[in-house]
DNA sequence: AGCCGTTCTTGAACCGGTCCCAAAAATCGA
DNA sequence: TCGATTTTTGGGACCGGTTCAAGAACGGCT
């Protein structure tokens, strides 16, 4: 009695039915003016607040909240340390909030990961960043999900970006340009050290990269392909893209500027890694665009800030989680989606000089 | 059948009760090894995949997941936009993640608030960024809560910095450095036109504030104090702190620059604010701090990689929201706490040199 | 064989509501 | 005034589990 009243205490104090209780709060409008004010005035005197939303999620069904899942070792600080991350977030929080749905970050250490899909209270999950862990689990508890990045076929709904496209005319651009020796640097999804994979006959065998990387990768290669060059033959290093991972884990922006001299573009899988080269380029005297153009992927909003004002292909992260939302809360049949990228000419592009050899000559 | 089967099918489809198909689940060890096995062929048979936390949640009482409410025209977007409650909200994300505890943003517009917070699947709340609509809802519930900047006294758990003791300290560090002449650039909780406000006889009508605003405010008066000022004789400018609010709802850095050229050092009770007006001075060819000295309060992320680097009080937002998740999670009796802050003397804060009239004139 | 103590298993109550259907009450028309 | 309608209200099943007291089976001991 003194803790918490419920719906049943209401009814007998009021000596209606529970039905009736019910009513006065979900549909007042069906109850009998003067029956409403007994019961209020009797609720408001035990300080019942309302039916509690565990007991009407349970009969009905709905949670109203959706979760969104991010497994891997970066925990959920993911979502606020990785700017793409947080404008998804920020675009599926959006819409929540239109509609009036809860967000839940769901715990999402890879040894809680599990746990963590099995017990969210949650009418739907959002993968993101995931990649050997799956969505299994969420599949098995039969809850509608939406993966991002991936395409895996229908009867999932992803969410995902022409990554190929993006990649495709970012390379195109740098060959109209006149570039003929480039470098690419694709990206970890773990920490550890930058490795330098030098020009091979057959395809190299990546240490960690996703879906959207090996995407961008061929659109690379289809781009170079073009123009007559196999991305075989191109120096590729894989390196984390932010400062602090590079400082803890070796700087990949280095390596690339380091192997790779001869090369007149880097081709950057992501505008961090890009932004990294800019800056290590700067410390070293190599002018970017003259003697060294960088394009980025992702147009994240430092991009823009750069110095100079970094060319990259721009994908809305905002968007991607706005659309990754609606479907699962328009609830309908799989949908798979596939967003388009444009490149965003900016300022670190240019026509090659063959001034870098002397630069580095000179220091 | 077809649909999601229950703890119940497996049962009379396994031929034990429904307990038994409980127990295998939550706790095997007291079930006999060849009924677990049995149970659990079953089980995997009929697609069941466990429990549904929605039928655990309402027996224990406990959904395992707490809330962060955030009530403002600025909706969810707050904690994703601005800094300090993008940290604030990493903080307490992680020891939500640390302790296996979901985590679920609340609905905030104000329209829906009471709603959100009615309707909340939670086991706690932490207000942050709450002014005028408050925390009776969830009191209502009679769901613990703790509320952010703001001591409530006590029977409500609050967490806090010494923002008066943080203006003090910034302020007696210009007034050591031999300044005597101050605007205060406060900072407005809404978005709108930013207002000045001329040195007056009487305290000042603040447009929108909230408490810790008006702290740090006393935290100023009181130092000017002690040097002989009235804080009522220093002109005050109430701005937002974004470029992009500044933008759009008129520039109050600008504003600071304008009306009180006669000031050698600028208050600034954000950080944000404190950039726009560095950012403002370089515009004009006010130098930094040789012309003008600057004092800004958070020490946002921003702040040390400022030209030159920012003079703030330390506060840290992830510290804040650890705090705050600790003392929900932890459950024991309401506590308020009220963290250190410190002055982090930078490059934006120098002697007066009685330049800007000069700078001035020259314009 | 009879008795007792363990170890498993079970039935039923309960968590806090919603909702369907039937019964009761109020309203209306003739 | 009485029966037919339309509102309102009440009873009870149900959502999907957990938990507790009690019953059943089993083995050991005298």
């Amino acid at each position: 009695m003194s803790s918490h009243p419920t719906l049943r205490d209401v009814a007998v104090a009021a000596n209606v039915s529970k039905t009736t209780v019910s009513n006065v709060f979900s549909r007042p409008g069906i109850v009998r003016p003067e029956v409403r004010a007994i019961v209020e005035a009797v609720a408001r005197e035990l300080g019942y607040a309302g039916p509690n939303p565990k007991g009407r999620m349970l009969s009905s069904g709905k949670v109203n909240v959706i979760g969104v899942v991010s497994i891997g070792q970066f925990g959920i600080s993911l979502f606020f340390k990785n700017a793409y991350q947080r404008d998804f977030l920020a675009g599926v929080a959006e819409v929540c909030e239109e509609r009036g749905v809860g967000l839940t970050l769901v715990s999402s250490r890879p040894d809680q990961a599990e746990a963590g899909i099995r017990n969210a209270l949650v009418d739907g999950f959002i993968f993101t960043a995931i990649e050997q862990l799956d969505f299994v689990e969420a599949a098995h508890r039969r809850l509608p999900f939406v993966v991002m990045d991936t395409d895996r076929g229908p009867g999932i709904s992803s969410v995902r970006v022409e990554n190929r496209d993006g990649a495709r005319q970012a390379v195109r651009h740098l060959l109209a340009l006149g570039h003929r020796r480039f470098v690419i640097g694709s990206a970890l999804l773990t920490f550890r050290a930058p490795v330098f994979h030098p020009p091979s006959n057959s395809p190299r065998p990546l240490v960690t990269g996703s879906t959207a990387w090996r995407e961008r990768l061929e659109g690379v290669a289809e781009a170079l392909c073009e123009a007559g060059i196999s991305i075989n033959d191109v120096p590729l290093v894989e390196a984390c893209g932010t400062p602090e991972e590079e400082e803890a884990f070796g700087n990949g922006a280095a390596m690339i500027l380091d192997r790779a001299p001869e090369a007149t573009a880097v081709i950057a899988l992501t505008d961090s890694l890009a932004l990294n080269v800019i800056a290590q380029a700067k410390l070293r005297g190599i002018s970017v665009p003259r003697d060294l153009s960088v394009v980025g992927f992702d147009d994240i909003p430092e991009a823009a800030l750069s110095d100079p004002p970094l060319t990259t292909v721009h994908q809305s992260a905002n968007v991607n989680g706005r659309t990754a939302a609606s479907i699962l809360l328009d609830g309908g049949p799989p949908r798979q989606v596939s967003l388009p990228v444009t490149l965003i000419i900016r300022n670190t592009t240019a026509h090659p000089r063959e001034r870098r050899f002397q630069v580095l000559l000179r220091s």
